[in-house]
DNA sequence: CACTGTGAATTCCTTCACAGCG
DNA sequence: CGCTGTGAAGGAATTCACAGTG
């Protein structure tokens, strides 16, 4: 979060910015924002506030987002076509390096940069050096799918079907649940 | 997310769960679970477990999803597509009323049971007494679509995309930004 | 007897207040 | 003088331990 609100601040040319400010725009309270980035290691300057374009890059490091994260899209639907598209993963620097799909009609599509290719031909991305994964396929194909993956050392997945997944505890899975999510909203209202 | 574990739980047909069950599958612990399910009101059998079809009702009518929720999707890219044909939101009592777009080559295409309307017309969500919508338009157009959906009285928005939104604070915004999920996974590899 | 429900203890996170520096 | 950095205080969430029940 407070990498992309740097990378924004960055794209915007504006070179410092406080703890006030920031948590304005957050939505955060100053002292929360100095706490966090204090364990960051961040250097802020007395009586100016947090240089944009060194704790981005601190922040980066971190995450290990300093260097190009190569990812593999494994399903080619209607949700893998906008994930392929989606501006977003740039800023982060992730690398959409291959797309995946069963159905043999797609395979060999071009999406972007990318030929969709055959699932079975998954354990390509070991050689390929991939460790990401993002899952966009139907819930009921999600754990064989992620079995492969498990297979082929993967190490993190996002995971967009609505199900859990049983992989080693050696790899990270982050779900995410469009429905749930939305599930939240009628609450407050 | 219990109320998504218990619904796939009456979907496989399973009449009873206990806390250290249920615990594997959230990969929580069971204190955890008997403390939430509790302040919840949920009533437990001892000896036994909860009964999965009456906790998914309490849990349901807590959330307010026990009656049918409409919301509008806005933006009928390819990530409003997908999220048109996304099967999840039936499980949470979720119907799309109606999917707006301001490009004239949409307008007038038919996604499932809704045509797309236009995005100037969004107005009408408040005579068809909706009141929550999904957010699936360019980081660039969001705000002004969000300015717009405020004046119809909306009163909760799940944005999809990556910027933050102002709002007035009687409304509730969940963003999700997929490549941010994305950008915790490299930190823990 | 197995499992829930819950006060108490613990741990974690947030907020505060202010010292310290550019 | 303004804003950061941080120990201390406060508050919230988690975990524990066990009493209580079908």
């Amino acid at each position: 979060m407070y990498l992309r609100a740097f990378s924004m601040l960055k794209n915007a040319n504006q070179d410092t910015i406080s703890s006030s400010e920031l948590a304005e725009r957050l939505h955060l309270n100053p002292p929360q924002i100095r706490k966090d980035l204090s364990y960051f290691g961040a250097f802020g300057t007395r009586g100016v506030g947090y240089p944009v374009a060194s704790t981005a890059k601190q922040i980066r490091g971190i995450l290990k987002l300093d260097v190009t994260q190569k990812a593999a899209l494994v399903g080619a639907g209607r949700l893998g076509a906008a994930i392929a598209a989606y501006p977003g993963f740039e800023m982060f620097g992730f690398d959409i390096a291959a797309i995946f799909d069963n159905d043999e009609s797609k395979i060999g599509t071009i999406i972007g940069k990318n030929t969709i290719e055959d699932i079975a031909k998954i354990s390509i991305i070991e050689d390929r050096d991939i460790h990401l994964a993002i899952l966009a396929v139907p819930g009921e194909a999600a754990q064989s799918v992620v079995d492969m993956l498990v297979n082929c050392r993967i190490k993190g997945i996002l995971n967009l079907s609505p199900c859990y997944l049983e992989v080693p505890k050696r790899i990270k899975v982050i779900t995410i649940d469009l429905a749930m999510e939305l599930g939240i909203l009628p609450y407050y209202m």
